[in-house]
Formats: structure tokens, sequence, C-alpha cells
DNA sequence: CCACAAAGCAAACGCTTGTTTTTTAGCTCA
DNA sequence: TGAGCTAAAAAACAAGCGTTTGCTTTGTGG
């Protein structure tokens, strides 16, 4: 196995440039906090279900008082999501970055999914798989852009497959079944379990590259 | 290709049973078309959503004379997915008597599964899958006995699939997988394009087939 | 034809929702 | 010290929610 996965100060790393540069909130600020609790309740029990007084509770304030910090619920949601899209991205250039056999790439593509969807650190990202209808249409299409650069990542190493005869399944087409079981795996995996990340991540790969029969 | 498919006539025969069994309501009732309008509603914009407003209004009554046939909206939410999940066991043990082969046999299953969640006449397959939270506990549990029924039908035919060595990936896990795939393509499938339900079906299968190499 | 139940209407109920307003407390820096 | 900020509390707001109520209409079997 000659994958190259990201090391925890490789990531740290790049959390603290978006920070720098503005892109995301310090997760240790106030703001920060929030939208870490957002994500957890959101992806815990749905948009609609948390309510801003729950969302308050949890970090220790009055409801009211979360709009000092965003304009609205809504707004908390965007956020939530565009973070956690603009950190994906990040991530998983980074990971290609340092991975060249498609194998390797596809895997870390994978990896870095699942650990966005199923580690606790990375709730967000349930969000943005499930919850993409709490937002309102001009907030969709805002989002839009940034779901297209990191899909482009997803098509351009699976169009490298294709050439390679590695899969069968038009790119687009495996991306989106590949979508499906990955995002659904949070509705099971439980991440103290028996099975690991990696081992999950290997089991995917082999479903979707197994397509082509000598 | 030797699947044999089910007929309209076979599954209009089949819901006309479960119908005089007392099992499901008869669609042309009154009851029935609440039950289509409430499947269809909360597959387009999730169940809280929904508010019995919007029910009322597409059957064309007032919002208060719901409860003259369900005593809540909850009640409402798990018939919709009592109804489907029971119609759902019925067509797949049918089509499992109907095809021996073990690819046959997991081709009719995805297809089954694909028609209920993307055939719009099948629309309560989607709530069953992404509403699932909206029930309360004590219908939750109720119906996990109907679930587990429903999967134990996928896992046998996952089990004799692995026997001939064609999968690799343990059943339930390869389930997991499949479940997310189909499930997922209620967001992107569109009925009237260009790619037919049979041959989303056939990649389906080809991808969770060819998990082995020789 | 009439009694009776089912189905539906119109209006209100109590409660929860997201949000706003007003007030209070603590901090910073000139 | 005190003006000016930020953060939060406290309380209220209108709107919308699921549901209940009292009454009327409709359909049906004896």
């Amino acid at each position: 196995m000659s994958f190259i996965a990201l090391s925890a100060q490789q990531t740290a790393e790049l959390s603290r440039q978006l920070i720098d540069q503005g892109l995301i909130v310090a997760p240790e600020s106030a703001k920060g906090r929030l939208l870490k609790s957002a994500a957890r309740l959101f992806r815990t029990n749905g948009y609609e279900r948390t309510t801003v007084r729950d969302l308050a509770k949890d970090i220790g304030i009055q409801s009211g008082s979360l709009f000092h910090h965003y304009p609205s619920k809504q707004e908390i949601l965007r956020s939530v999501v565009e973070e956690t899209i603009l950190l994906n991205i990040e991530t998983m250039k980074l990971s290609l970055s340092l991975n060249q056999g498609v194998r390797d790439r596809l895997y870390g593509l994978i990896l870095c999914e699942l650990q966005s969807i199923l580690v606790d650190n990375g709730a967000e990202m349930a969000v943005l798989v499930y919850e993409w209808r709490g937002l309102n249409d001009e907030n969709q299409s805002e989002i839009l852009k940034l779901r297209d650069e990191y899909e482009r990542l997803w098509i351009d190493v699976l169009e490298e497959a294709r050439e390679q005869n590695l899969i069968v399944i038009p790119p687009a087409m495996l991306r989106r079944l590949l979508t499906g079981s990955i995002s659904w795996s949070i509705n099971w995996f439980k991440p103290d379990g028996d099975l690991s990340l990696e081992a999950l991540a290997e089991m995917i790969l082999s479903m979707a590259l197994n397509t082509s029969k000598p």
C-alpha cells in the first residue's frame, strides 16, 4: 500500500491557513463554538427539528442572544455548510497532491469524505449532504459554486480511472453511486466499533474500481 | 438476460390482495388519496416542512378535517411508512420467486427498490428512507420489525452471492453500501431523462457483483 | 323518508417557532 | 472616570404549528 495519508499536523496547518485567510472562523471563538454546536445538532436532529432554543442551550446562552452572532438561523446553516465544503476542498486537494497513482488518489478522496462525515470533528458534512433543502434558493446557488469545485476533484480522478480502464461505469454516474454509499454510512457506522474508517474506505474503493472485467 | 420482470398485472393483483387483507387501504378511497398526497409531499419537502395545511389543501379539504381520518400527523407518517414497506416486501418476494439465478435475483431486488423510490407510484419509499427520524420511538420499533423482514430478503440473496464467490465484501456491509447508492438516486435521477431505471439497476448490479477478482 | 354516521367547514385553541426589543453587565482605552 | 464597545439576559412579538371544537353537509341503509 503506497498511500500517503495526511498527518494531523498537516490538517491542523491547513485549517489555520483558512482561519488566517478569514475563510473560516476559529473554533475556539464564540462564533466557532456556535457553529460547532449547530453542526452537531443539525446532524443529530436535522435542521428543522433543531430550534434556536436548543442551539442556545447547547452553548449556554439565551436564544435571543444567538442573533448577535448571526442574523438568522438560516445564516447559521449557510455558514456551517460553507465552512465545511471549503475545508473539504482544501483537504482533498492536499491529499491529491501527495498521491499520484489513481488508486491512491481515489482512496484518498473516499477517506476524506468519510472522515468528514463520520468523525465528530467534521459533523458539518452531514449537513451539506442531508440538509441541502433547508437552504433557501439564494444560499443554494451560492453554495453551488463551491460544490461544483468539490465535485470536479472527484470527476477528474474518476476520468483518470476510466482512461486506465479501471472502471466501466461513466465517472459522473459512478460518483453519484459513491456519494450515496459514503453519505449513507452516517446512518450505521459506529466510530468506536470494529470496523475502521480505513477498512471501510478500502471496501468502497474495491466496489468502485472492480467494475471492469478482464 | 434471463431476468423475468414483474408484469403490471402481477403487481396490480398483489396490491389488490393486500387491500383485501386489510393491510393497506385502497388508493381510490379518501384515506388512500390522503396517504398518496402525504407521501408525495413528505418526499418533496420533508416531513417537518410539510404542514397539515399543505396536506389538506393538496387533497382539497380543510386542515381540521384531516383528523377525521387520522388522529395525528405522526400517524399519517406511520401509515405511509408501514404501507410502503409492506408492499415492498411482497413485491420483492414475488420477484424472487420468479427468478432463480443469484444475478437475476439481485437485479430484481435492486430494480424493486429503485422503482419504489423513483417511480411516482412508490413515493412512499423515500419517506421510509429519509424520514425515519420523523417517527417517534414507539413507531420506530413497530416499523423495525417490518424492516428486518425486508432486509432479510436482501441479505439472503447476498449470502448466496457470497457462497458463489460473486462478491467479496461481507453481505451486511455490501447491503449498506447499496442502500446508500440506491436511496441517493432520488436526489438526481430524472424519470423522464435518458437513463432508464433498468440501465441504472444494471450499473448498480455491476458495481455490486464485480467485487471479486479472478 | 328519515335517522344516523361519516366527512367536512370555519374558527379557534394552546403552544412553539424564529426574531426583535429593551435592558443590564463587563470590558477597554483615552 | 467614564464613554463606547460587545455580549448576553429578559421579555416580548407575530406568525405558524398541530390539534380541538361546535356545527353543517352529505351519503346511505332500514
